[in-house]
DNA sequence: CCGGGTTGTGACGAAATCGTAAATATTCCC
DNA sequence: GGGAATATTTACGATTTCGTCACAACCCGG
């Protein structure tokens, strides 16, 4: 059973779909504003969910930009809503990269349908034990720390860092975006898997590990910042004041 | 541009189709029968085409089949046309593998923009990810060792290193791209095929057989790392720091 | 049909990693 | 300041992953 997001500003249309799903065994989460929509999104407190549902018309951000968003970082799967054929011929033709778009007006039935199958690929596809499906595999470079995802290396001016598959992991995700909060359920999820059943300790455990890499071949500094009470953060050197 | 194969018995729904992919530039080719679009699939004298657009109402052998025949060992693009909206639900049900599915009647322009949309994608991904696959076998040469995919000879030094045939497979894929990790996962895909069933292991030891002959022949190096819990790596000497 | 070279498999010890618990330290808030 | 909540550190056993080896199956040329 899956967590599904729906992002949709006619009311009555999202409760239809909302209920559809929830007597279907899912969970849903209902926005009718792009910009709460986009907090959501960006807040790496809350895990991640399964499936997007998102209408393209909406008030203050646009489904458009909340799928740029999501694309930029994750490849959670995207069913979009378009209200005009010749609106969906647009979208199409701009390849956002969702995994699926359907024209209003439409049948229920065809709209579970539709993520009905996509989830059951994902499913599949989750069993399998492809190469890495990360979407972007870009290195990252910033004050004398070097995380290459292609390699899997790391190097602070010049030495280099060895980390455990874990351990890079946690940082690779960290350091692609500084400044962000994540919780330590979020971590669990998405670096664990969401089945994980373990303990949120063992996330604090694995920071330490890595701080003290850090800390050892980059002499004293601290970048992973602990939010209490919340999670932990990746800062760039000097984004904090002294 | 790409070739395409349309398979509708609606002589003129057919021709509609035909000629606007034409006009777009692309090549078609046109069935109105099943088992003769069947006899097509099957032939494997004639090229495979970049996608395939099936009607699911067929005379003697319908959609679905010809659906099924395809994905049995082909991931060629495949777009399903439905008469009615229950018919979706049924199909969508089945998941066939099919990468769109479109419902009776529909604008030749949403056909034209989700085909647009899948041959993009299709696009990017042979692009992307995968290591190098350009077809053109350059020969590799650097730190005094020399691999050449045309002879398939390796020589380190002047002095020559004979590899069996997956010995040289795996050690000119890795040192295609210096610095990259491939799971094992992945390498059994691209050396053994994906239909391979057989066991990780099988590249270790040939990994073993591998760094044996290396290191016979050039003293003491070690290119090809371990990286723990993710795969291999084959690293240019000198790359890691001492 | 024989034999050498190649390839896949299973087993096993060694090594690295990982998760947990318990002890200790820190921060928060009243 | 004090107590509760939360985080860090440490240590250790369990688990996973790796390297190696010997052997059997296979392929192919002679």
């Amino acid at each position: 059973m899956a967590h599904i997001i729906v992002v949709e500003d006619e009311q009555e249309l999202a409760r239809l779909i909302s209920s559809t799903f929830q007597s279907d065994g899912h969970t849903t989460e209902v926005f009718r504003d792009g910009r709460f929509a986009l907090d959501r999104i960006d807040d790496r407190t809350r895990p991640e969910p399964d499936l997007y549902i998102l209408d393209l018309g909406l008030p203050r951000v646009d489904g458009l930009a909340l799928c740029k968003r999501i694309r930029q970082d994750r490849i959670t799967p995207i069913v979009m809503l378009t209200a005009k054929t010749s609106e969906l011929d647009k979208v199409l033709g701009l390849e956002l990269g969702a995994d699926d778009y359907i024209t209003k007006p439409f049948s229920l039935r065809e709209l579970q349908a539709r993520v009905s199958a996509i989830l059951r690929r994902v499913e599949m596809m989750s069993r399998e034990n492809l190469p890495d499906t990360t979407i972007d595999s870009k290195v990252i470079e910033q004050d004398g720390l070097r995380i290459d995802p292609v390699g899997r290396e790391v190097h602070a001016q010049s030495t280099s860092i060895s980390l455990t598959a874990k351990e890079f992991d946690l940082l690779y995700l960290l350091a692609s975006n500084p400044g962000r909060v994540f919780s330590r359920a979020y971590l669990l999820d998405t670096l664990w898997g969401d089945t994980y059943g373990g303990f949120e300790r063992t996330v604090d455990t694995h920071i330490q590990r890595l701080r003290r890499k850090l800390a050892e071949a980059d002499n004293a500094d601290e970048r992973i910042v602990t939010l209490w009470g919340v999670g932990y953060r990746y800062d760039k050197r000097g984004s904090r004041p002294a």
